[in-house]
DNA sequence: ACTTTTGTGCTAACAGCGTTAGGTAATAGA
DNA sequence: TCTATTACCTAACGCTGTTAGCACAAAAGT
């Protein structure tokens, strides 16, 4: 048995191979039943070898979230590049909002409807204010283009979140609103913010 | 010790007396922390009786989640009564929803938060439905007066909740949005609404 | 070569959870 | 008086997250 000293590597390893496991059980059987315990079993560890990697439950849990705001930040980004009408940006935007949200369910439920507890959200992820400033900027230019230059962009962004967030959340809700018809209120809705703003 | 038989009266009282209890402790330290042995406890009683009165936990918290429905579709009706024009109506509406679930948190973390798992929502809550014909009468009225008559209702209805809901998760999401900025967006959002109906 | 330290991983436990099986004692009806 | 019912409890099962403490092998120090 294996008192060999660790290299760095092998200590990361059984780092991702723990994180590796246990996404796969969230995919698998949703954040519910995802135990340490499980974990440990199936990563072929006792419970306390997981304590050595992670602080606790959460910290893996953080670790998740994290992933999903750095791929949600990367993909917002792309949407922004691939246009440079500021109105074109933000349709692209949203719908980059939403793809994500249907693809990765099990992050987007971590990162917005799972408390994050403790964490009192913009500290320790410093992509939040990425993102706003991603969806703030082309904001701020249809309102210096627009007739009504004293709307407040930050109050528009939140409008804008809201408008997303909300659909999103109902539907991942009520089972009764389809994809198909989500998304055509979802491009309504957003059309109609934009209108408001030009 | 009393082995007298209970009077119906008398059972009612004690399970009046558990939820009781257990909203107590839902105010006090939110819904994670509601445990049965903490209610039992409480109720001077042990475990196995909370069993007599609720089947499991669950139970128990779905019972709220009636209340919390049946609160807010009283709301909300006394919100439309109180206006004929349907424009206006729309803004009531949207004014009492608001306020319910600023002051009534837990119930609406607990509705729409929650999962309220395996109940697939509409068959379980009526007052779901009735909330939505409530909202959409209007909507349909605004529509029958309006330029877009082909304006789809129910997609309307939903947009309309998705901004409502939307804005509420998102402040109780993220401390920075105050209260009444909050407000704010939301009056500004719903006008927009009404609007693009007309 | 011998001891000591370090590192690795384990077993076993604590405290909490929801839930249930099974028992005790007292009253009500025969 | 004997039995059935009722009210209630203790104790357990199996599941969580978390931690104390031990065993043992490799490396380092002497």
């Amino acid at each position: 048995m294996p008192p060999l000293k660790h290299s760095i590597r092998e200590k990361e390893d059984i780092r991702t191979r723990i994180l590796d496991t246990a996404w796969q059980m969230v995919k698998d059987e949703g954040w519910e039943s995802l135990s340490i315990r499980k974990i440990a079993t199936a990563v072929n560890y006792s419970i306390p070898v997981i304590y050595d990697h992670f602080e606790n439950k959460e910290a893996i849990v953080f670790e998740f979230a994290k992933h999903g705001f750095q791929l949600l930040t990367k993909n917002i980004k792309k949407a922004v590049d691939k246009k440079t009408d500021p109105a074109e940006q933000l349709k692209s935007i949203a719908d980059a909002y939403w793809k994500f949200a249907s693809k990765h369910k099990e992050y987007y439920q971590l990162m917005y409807g799972m408390g994050m507890a403790g964490c009192e959200i913009e500290k320790c992820f410093p992509e939040r204010s990425a993102f706003r400033e991603m969806v703030m900027d082309p904001i701020k230019a249809l309102i210096a283009k627009g007739k009504n230059p004293n709307d407040n962009p930050f109050m528009k962004y939140f409008t804008f979140w809201s408008i997303l967030h909300g659909l999103i959340s109902i539907r991942n809700l009520d089972a009764k609103v389809s994809e198909h018809v989500n998304k055509i209120v979802m491009e309504d809705a957003i059309t109609g913010f934009i209108r408001n703003l030009e």
